[in-house]
DNA sequence: ATCCAATCGTTTGAGTTTGAATGATTCAAG
DNA sequence: CTTGAATCATTCAAACTCAAACGATTGGAT
C-alpha cells in the first residue's frame, strides 16, 4: 500500500508550491514598495488612491473589503492621505455613520501620473514570464484567493481599452 | 500601428497576475497563522525552528538569507524562542561574532510534532488546486522568486522518502 | 415611540518588520 | 604590532498591521 509515500509526493507538491508563492509575492511586494518609493507614497497609501481613482469615492468600510484590510488600518492609511492633501473625508449626508472618502483634485493628480508609472514597473518585472506563463499564474493564484475579485481592474480595462475622455 | 493596444494588454496581463499572486499569498499567510496559533507559535517562529530542524543549527545571519528577513528581526524571533526554551545560543569558538542557534530537547520535540501537523494543513489549503496546477504554480512562481531556493525542502524530502533515522 | 442589534469609524495595545546606529570581533595590509 | 575594513549581533525608533473595545448612528421589532 503506498499511500504513505503518495502522501509524500502530495505535500512535498503542496509545500513546494505554497513556499514558492509566498516567497514569490515578498519579492514582488518588496520590488514594488522600492520603486513607489520615489513617489514618496506607501504601497498602502497606493492601493487605497487607486481605488478611489479607478472606482471613484467610497467609504471607508469598503476600502477595507476591497483591500482585504482592517478598519482601523484604513482609518489610519487615510488620516496620512487626507494630512498630505491627497483625499479628503465627507460624511454622508442619508447615513451619517459612514464617510466618503474623495480624491482631491492635487490626489488625482499625483494617482493620474503614479499608477501608470507603476503598472508600467510592474508590467516590466513580469516580463521574467512568458505571456502563457502570467496568464496560467493569474488563473492558478487566482483559484487560491478564490473570493478575491479584479477589484481594481475592472475599471482600468475600460479606461484604457477607448482611450479615453475621463470627464464621465 | 498597434502598439498601444498591444501595451494595454500587456499590462492588463501583467497586473492580474501580480494581484492575483499577492492576493493568493495574502491568503494563504493567513491562514497558516491561523493555523499555526494553536500551537502558540508564530509563523516567524515556526520559520526558524523550521529551518534549525531540517538544516541543523546556524548562525543568526545565516537564518536571516535564508528567511528573507532582516537581522534585528531574526534577534528579536531568537530572543523569544529562547524566552520559551525552545533554541539556546552558543557563541561559536573559533569566530566570536557568530552565535549557533540551537534546537533545545523541548524545542526539538515541538517542530517535530508542529511540522507535520503544519504540512498537512498546507496540504489540505492547496487541494484547491489540481496536481498540475501545484506544479505550474511551484514553477512558475519559482521563476519569479527567481535566486529563492527551496531552503527548508531540500532536508525534508530526503528526511520523508528514507523514513529514516535522524541519527546523522 | 422606544429599545436592541447591527453597522461604521476611531482609538488603543500588542506584535512584527525594517533600517540606521552601535559595539564586539576578525582578518588582512602595512 | 597596529591600523582599518569587514562581519556579526544588538538596540532603537519608526512604520505598519490587526484585534478588541468604544462611541455614534441607523433601522427594525415591539
Amino acid at each position: 500500500m503506498p499511500t504513505h509515500y503518495k502522501g509524500c509526493q502530495e505535500a512535498e507538491r503542496a509545500l513546494s508550491a505554497y513556499i514558492n508563492l509566498i516567497r514569490a509575492s515578498d519579492s514582488l511586494v518588496s520590488k514594488a514598495s522600492t520603486q513607489l518609493e520615489q513617489s514618496g507614497m506607501t504601497l498602502g497609501q497606493f492601493a487605497v488612491l487607486e481605488a478611489l481613482h479607478h472606482l471613484g469615492p467610497m467609504c471607508q468600510h469598503t476600502l477595507a473589503k476591497k483591500l482585504l484590510r482592517s478598519g482601523g488600518n484604513i482609518t489610519l492609511v487615510v488620516d496620512n492621505l487626507e494630512k498630505r492633501g491627497w483625499v479628503r473625508r465627507e460624511r454622508q449626508k442619508d447615513d451619517r455613520r459612514m464617510i466618503q472618502i474623495h480624491l482631491t483634485p492635487k490626489g488625482a493628480r499625483l494617482i493620474a501620473k503614479v499608477f501608470p508609472e507603476h503598472a508600467a514597473a510592474i508590467t516590466q518585472i513580469m516580463k521574467e514570464l512568458t505571456e502563457q506563463e502570467q496568464g496560467e499564474l493569474r488563473r492558478i493564484a487566482g483559484k487560491l484567493g478564490h473570493g478575491a475579485e479584479n477589484f481594481c481592474l475592472e475599471r482600468f480595462k475600460k479606461e484604457q481599452h477607448h482611450d479615453s475622455d475621463p470627464t464621465k
